[in-house]
DNA sequence: GTGATTGCAAACTCTTTGCATCCAG
DNA sequence: CTGGATGCAAAGAGTTTGCAATCAC
């Protein structure tokens, strides 16, 4: 499997576009983060490697993230739409916490399965799709965290 | 079943709210709108019935006919969120087209269950949950509807 | 060189909110 | 009366964009 910065590389290179030092620290920031992050969030550890690059041209290589395959992006609701990284990781949904804000990353063949079968039956072609569980995690209320 | 009128009322009785006209005819606009609308498009119903209802009225009012059970909204991704009826309606998913934004309304009890299911496996208790399916519907290039 | 890229700030979309006035119960 | 409701306009959050200067190839 090819090392991220390269399917970057070679997605630039594909669309005529070209390989800026922005875009580099862009890139090895986002690569260095884990987790579930904003625009903004990424931006703030951007900047702390190099104080000049504007949260525009942060913005815009995020878009060239997740369209070179790298990064995919959760809109959980309200806030601000969230990243994570997507090269080499399986597809999977989200089990959010109403309350901390939790995440849980989950897989389920079945329904993945029965999306297919779903869109098929409707004619559609897929292309991909957001599923977001929403409730209350153990700590804050599940199952196993309620207060005696 | 209770006619949605009133089930509104009781919600206002319930919460110390009150009836007022604008919110009637706010209501009234909402139940005779199918399908689904952004507050903005309901706005401009609205303003057909009286003039002098402004936007904020109408999105305060679309919060409370959320929490009354009246409606559900649906975040289909970039633009404004949707709202669509939800009493006496079943529960379902959507299935969008990315092209000309066509909605399919979708039930899977199957999903269902392994949703369910997903989230006790991790102690959450469920409380709702958005699944939406984006591809090419029929028209716009799915199965059915190939260019020759 | 030439077209892509950048930073900045302004624009934009959607939604919420402060506030003075007004209304329902 | 009194607390809730309204309309307005301003504020807000998040994101995009116009533009002149700059850079990559």
């Amino acid at each position: 499997m090819k090392p991220p910065h390269e399917v970057f590389l070679e997605y630039l290179r594909r669309k005529g576009l070209n390989m800026t030092p922005q875009r580099a620290v862009i890139v090895e920031t986002f690569l260095a983060t884990e987790g579930h992050f904003s625009c903004d969030e990424l931006s703030a550890r951007v900047r702390r490697a190099d104080p000049a690059i504007g949260q525009a041209t942060v913005y815009r290589t995020l878009k060239l993230l997740v369209d070179s395959g790298l990064a995919s992006h959760l809109a959980a609701g309200d806030g601000p739409v969230l990243y994570e990284h997507s090269y080499g990781h399986e597809h999977h949904d989200h089990l959010v916490c109403l309350d901390c804000g939790a995440k849980v990353e989950i897989v389920d063949p079945v329904i993945e399965t029965r999306q297919e079968h779903l869109a098929a039956e409707h004619g559609f072609v897929l292309t991909r799709h957001s599923m977001i569980l929403y409730g209350l995690c153990p700590r804050c209320g599940g199952k196993t965290g309620g207060r005696s």
